[in-house]
DNA sequence: CTGTTAGCGCTTTCAG
DNA sequence: CTGAAAGCGCTAACAG
């Protein structure tokens, strides 16, 4: 690969000269500036991005630690963030957190040993403070998915109470009153918040809550079969079960189905997040929205803003969810 | 961040004694190296990467290229590949390709111009003339899910041909005799193949091909919608329908739902791809496994063997593609 | 076993 | 408007 001393060296021109011209900065007369270009093309030159990085102390590249890295949720997150951060020509340097503490603090670290300039997390298992803590560190940080008190101008994070609340009124004033619920995993802020929900709707519409009728999940497919046959094996009746997102939602009614129940005659369901396999479920899904694509936007513009200096781009730090029905839901 | 060049200081050694110890390269004795292991603990001293980097010539970087970044396929290459890369302390910078061959050669482009010790790449758009000339430019490629003739051991692929033959085969054995194909996009060659595969399977056993009960699609959920709905507009009746991946089928299943046509027993489906949902899905999928996850992992061991000259974990380039029965397919 | 000394390829004052 | 020169933080001969 040539080096920027050999265009120099063809230019007639000195170094800083090239680099002018590479970067525009500074003033380069016209005709110095075509020998230069004519010359980096030429020797087909591209500068090196490592030495640009070294000299200016800028990589270019922003980190990104999610969950997981396949999955209908994170794809699309990854997704958005790629393409509103290429545009940029910004990289991004991915790794997964496995929601395991242990595993998100080595992922960050790993993130920050690669120079990034900065660092998009979502992250369940890691604390507020340590959250807190790594901004003083001085690596820019946006949180996504999360809101960490004091810092609410770099996360992206809706309202799960909300959403947790939604679907179950929905489902309410469909006429259930029966309503179970498998939850995420109660250790997962968003699994709590959108159980609060459902235990807020429960409340307003003045039914009781019933231990019985709740089984705690992790988000996982499996865990929707498995919470599904825990509420039968209850033997109480329920009409309708709010799922605490759609890969359960997935596994309950895979269940239900196989046991004969029909959904939704006999069984109204709803999901979470709106993933796109929603509507490949027979009957399609009804769910909550969760604008996973738009946070994932919102978290690259973010940082597009906080250290490349590029604003304009609105940003949007909270979102709302809201109730998509389709067909598992009906009237009871 | 400290540099070495104060760890040397503070440890009253050299900057190459330090750099020994970060490295363990060349013989440090025990005294020295803990007193510079104590200097660096003090400092909280991190080694630069972007440095090492310049002086090495090495970005400990592998850039991957693939067609999306989302969906139930892509998602899960990643993350195998990920994490295998990942335990070498090599890390993983993404972009997408959209099945375009401009946007496919910007992005190789993009990720070489980031100094990328690697590319692993699942192109479609691209020639292979373009891939081999790319391995000329003296940066190591593995392909993945495509086999460039001269570079067969930088090459991860799966029989598609095999694939498509093998679905096809296992309906005509249920007793199939008019069988519909909804094929990939017949300029990707994997969609080629799968569908080559399909008139095999027919001419094998003697049926006709009726180009009637074709249709085109292009992988998405949404054209394998359409092409249900033009191969029922036809009014040739038939009995069982190979669709080229997972995501169509589960579209071709919704509109002949929808229309009242009952899967399995009015009409047997298989897909391709094994992806996750396929089991989430009422009836299940039948389909073709594709070891996706194994083969995004031999892809990255392939980089670690021949780039790092990491040896030990076997490779293999080849895989054979098998059928996964489930309820969506039953006998005529 | 340890230190000296050149670079790696580029940016950026500071002069001119 | 252009050039000289000093780094950025680290590695790798080469001596000793």
């Amino acid at each position: 690969m040539a080096t920027i001393y050999e265009v120099s060296e063809l230019a007639g021109v000195s170094l800083a000269t090239v680099s002018r011209v590479i970067n525009d900065s500074g003033v380069v007369s016209p005709k110095t500036r075509d020998k230069v270009i004519e010359a980096m093309r030429e020797l087909g030159y591209r500068p090196n991005t490592i030495a640009q990085s070294l000299a200016t102390k800028r990589s270019n590249s922003v980190g990104v630690l999610i969950p997981e890295l396949y999955g209908p949720f994170f794809g699309v997150i990854l997704s958005s963030i790629e393409d509103e951060l290429r545009t940029e020509s910004k990289h991004v340097i991915i790794t997964a957190g496995h929601s395991d503490e242990a595993i998100e603090k080595d992922g960050i670290e790993f993130l920050s040993s690669r120079n990034c300039d900065a660092l998009i997390l979502h992250v369940y298992a890691v604390s507020d403070e340590y959250i807190e803590q790594l901004r003083e560190s001085n690596i820019p940080i946006v949180v996504i998915g999360r809101s960490v008190p004091g810092m609410e101008s770099n996360c992206i994070s809706i309202d799960n109470e909300q959403g947790g609340y939604a679907a179950t009124k929905t489902l309410i004033e469909l006429g259930h009153r029966q309503i179970a619920t498998i939850t995420g995993p109660l250790w997962k802020n968003d699994g709590k918040r959108r159980f609060e929900g459902y235990r807020r709707a429960l409340d307003e519409f003045g039914l009781e809550f019933n231990p019985a009728l709740q089984a705690e999940g992790d988000y996982e497919e499996a865990s929707g079969r498995r919470g599904m046959r825990q509420l039968l094996e209850q033997e109480i009746p329920f009409t309708a079960l709010v799922c605490a997102n759609d890969e359960m939602a997935a596994g309950a009614v895979a269940v239900a189905q196989q046991r004969g129940i029909s959904i939704p005659d006999d069984l109204s369901v709803i999901g979470f997040d709106n993933v796109y396999f929603t509507t490949y479920m027979n009957p399609a899904l009804s769910t909550v929205h969760y604008p996973i694509e738009d946070m994932g936007r919102m978290a690259a513009r973010c940082v597009l803003r906080d250290v490349y200096g590029m604003n304009g781009k609105a940003i949007q730090n909270r979102f709302e969810p809201r109730v998509v029905r389709r067909a598992s839901t009906k009237g009871h």
